[in-house]
DNA sequence: ATCGCCTCCTGCGCGC
DNA sequence: TGCGCGCAGGAGGCGA
């Protein structure tokens, strides 16, 4: 699934396709999603300018003069522009007929996205309002780490996986940055210092930054909003690499569950 | 408040 | 080939 630089490289793509264009309509064939897509959906869209493409942690905001639609990508959704003649996929669950011709086609196989209405002011929507910093602007610090984990009994890499600690840490960039970090990913939140939280900070921001840069990691069902692949995944230092030699010290590289997901590390440099 | 677990769903790779 | 199983990028919601 996307994980933040995916949902970012899609937003960057799709942005100039979309802006200023005008929306013929708005398909739906498939409504049921992680919720349903609201019927009047079709109405709030029909005819309106889509005046902006925007960001908060993984939702994307696509917003016309009377309010912001949440998209969310989930496990497995893409978004790409279609031609008129492109075959329709199975998973295709909806599409917008834009004004030159093309489309906004949104494809889901688990249907674990979203597709909402969050009206005038989408940043105090339930599913916003909440939301800690963004990885890759000035309030994500170890100071606030620090702060919010003291106490805390919870995995670190659960911990940086909370949205309300900070948006956009997914399962492949929790374990990237601990990493880099040297944090063992099943410390307690509460027992990380300061200024082991001051490189992990760093380092989130590096692997984020690195591999928005690169275009996101391709794993299974990822495309950008070009329809071509991007290229992080063969930067990955431990994600997937379980057995195989850490990059930095040769020992291999363990896999464990930590809450239900599956997390790497190498157990000799990190602690 | 905090934490861990469950859930939604399809597709794929593996072992037999 | 076919089948069953486990696993997969998220994250809200719930019960303890």
């Amino acid at each position: 699934m996307p994980e933040l630089p995916e949902v970012e490289t899609t937003r960057a793509g799709l942005s100039e396709h979309l802006l200023g264009r005008s929306i013929e309509s708005l398909n739906i064939r498939q409504r049921s999603l992680r919720w349903p897509i609201p019927e009047e959906m079709p109405q709030y869209f029909e005819g309106q300018v889509i005046s902006e493409l925007a960001r908060r942690g993984k939702y994307l905001l696509l917003s016309i003069k009377q309010g912001t639609a949440l998209i969310h990508l989930g496990m497995s959704g893409s978004l790409r522009i279609c031609q008129k003649d492109d075959e329709l996929r199975k998973h295709d669950h909806w599409d917008m007929l834009l004004d030159n011709n093309t489309f906004l086609r949104y494809q889901d196989p688990r249907r674990f996205g979203a597709f909402l209405w969050a009206g005038m002011d989408p940043h105090s929507h339930k599913l916003l309002n909440r939301l800690g910093p963004e990885p890759l602007q000035d309030e994500f610090t170890a100071q606030r780490l620090y702060q919010r984990s003291r106490g805390r009994t919870q995995a670190v890499k659960n911990f940086l996986m909370d949205s309300n600690t900070v948006v956009g840490v997914g399962n492949i960039y929790a374990s990237e940055s601990l990493h880099r970090a040297g944090i063992h990913p099943n410390r307690a939140a509460g027992k990380v210092s300061l200024t082991r939280y001051q490189e992990l900070v760093s380092q989130v921001k590096n692997v984020l930054g690195e591999a928005i840069e690169s275009g996101g990691s391709t794993l299974r069902d990822y495309v950008n909003g070009s329809g071509s692949p991007g290229y992080f995944q063969q930067k990955l230092l431990v994600y997937g690499r379980t057995g195989e030699k850490c990059l930095a010290c040769s020992s291999p590289i363990k896999q464990i569950k930590i809450g239900q997901r599956s997390s790497f590390y190498c157990a000799r440099c990190q602690r």
